[in-house]
DNA sequence: GTTACGCTGTGGTCAGACCACAGGAGGAGA
DNA sequence: TCTCCTCCTGTGGTCTGACCACAGCGTAAC
């Protein structure tokens, strides 16, 4: 009796995943009757189900028919950044490192989508225009900004990365905020970030790895120097 | 009202978290007390305490006295695992992801270890000799290649990344469990990773970062290939 | 002084009761 | 026959109350 009853469930729920019986899309079966199957309290089963929608596996809805009740989704970013988000507020893991490990990322993203046999960047320029408009605030143009690198993610094809750096940034989202209140020239510094992103895209539309690689790392580096959320010398 | 209840039990706590009117080793409210001070029900209570115990964030204790009851902890690559290993039971992840990730991290962390003005190997080293002895299991030894990997991730000093190489390892490790199998002559691979391991720390130890990383880069992909896990030519 | 008992408060669990909601079935009307 | 409306059913969401096992602490008995 070492499970609890909610772990029961969580453990039935993920062996039924991990052998297909399962998939994106499927509907499980009611909470009562989850409950009666396995021996144990709705309440119990409800505590499973709550795990399994805020880690972005199911979600749930009301009433009837087809679309409502539990169903298999597939939203790992979202799991992720509350992970990321808690820990972060929590002290267990330090900015610094949430913002190295986004370095280290993006390099990787950057690395190999200018080595990358087809790449399509065509998203990533779409957003680059849309950062060129007037009069954005800095809190539309961040969101902007991290459409675009998470795009470049997209188009690298890896989907754990793609979660992990959605999940990063939106850790340090309020942070990034705060940090561009202390800009004194926004505007200067929302030029100088349009024109790395130009220079990014370039190098990877080029195949130039290494520049990808370079450019992206010192964009990202140079941006949090600047509102002073990381101390020099990370990485 | 577009909370749910226990969304809002689970702000309050994250924004105790934040603030930090709440850290690590504290104990939060009993559950009867935060239900009434919230004007929700306990159930609500517990579900949103299932989600941060689940995440790595608290643990519960029944009983009476000061270490009874919820009391916040900081263990995030608990929680990572168990994220990282419903996404890819729930095929969200596919696994070559999960072992390119891997990779990027591994080559970081080699990296930035073989590049930093200090570095402690002590850990590393008493591994490796572990790893010596005769007549270990392909489990006991993967056990172990687990632990060298998980510890020059913690030398380098990112918790963000040690929690997600944690992560990563338990989401893939039935599987690779299975691949070992698969192998025909056990020994010569055993002997073979030794040879990497040794090799690889050589190079951190020598403060080589570009060999360290195409050491440890290597290592992996050949093990992956060599158990056919992956498609050659991830990365 | 030491031991043993019981009280208290904790999480863990279950059962039952509502509620709001969405969809479908079936009847009433055109 | 077709359309619209109503009611019924089953869903998750929530609350309440009730137990249980457990660990600590005070207190009474020795």
């Amino acid at each position: 009796m070492a499970d609890r009853a909610w772990q029961t469930v969580l453990e039935h729920i993920e062996r039924d995943l991990l052998e297909g019986r399962l998939g994106a899309g499927d509907r499980l079966p009611s909470e009562r009757e989850l409950a009666a199957d396995l021996g144990v309290g709705r309440s119990s089963v409800r505590e499973a189900l709550r795990v399994l929608e805020v880690m972005g596996l199911i979600r749930t809805a009301t009433g009837s028919g087809p679309s409502s009740g539990a169903i298999v989704i597939v939203t790992p970013s979202g799991g992720m950044s509350a992970l990321l988000r808690l820990q972060v507020a929590a002290q267990g893991f330090p900015l610094a490192d949430v913002v190295q490990t986004r370095l280290v990322l993006e390099d990787a993203v950057a690395a190999s989508l200018a080595s990358a046999d087809m790449r399509d960047t065509a998203d990533a320029h779409r957003i680059l225009d849309a950062m060129d408009a007037d009069g954005l605030a800095a809190g539309e143009f961040l969101a902007l900004d991290a459409q675009l690198h998470l795009a470049l993610a997209e188009s690298a094809g890896n989907a754990v990365i793609v979660s992990m750096m959605a999940g990063l940034r939106t850790a340090v989202e309020s942070y990034v905020l705060a940090g561009s209140e202390l800009i004194d020239d926004w505007d200067a510094m929302a030029d100088r970030l349009r024109a790395e992103h130009r220079a990014i895209v370039a190098a990877i539309d080029a195949g130039d790895a290494d520049a990808a690689r370079t450019r992206i790392h010192d964009h990202i580096a140079g941006y949090y120097t600047a509102t002073g959320l990381t101390p020099a010398g990370t990485d």
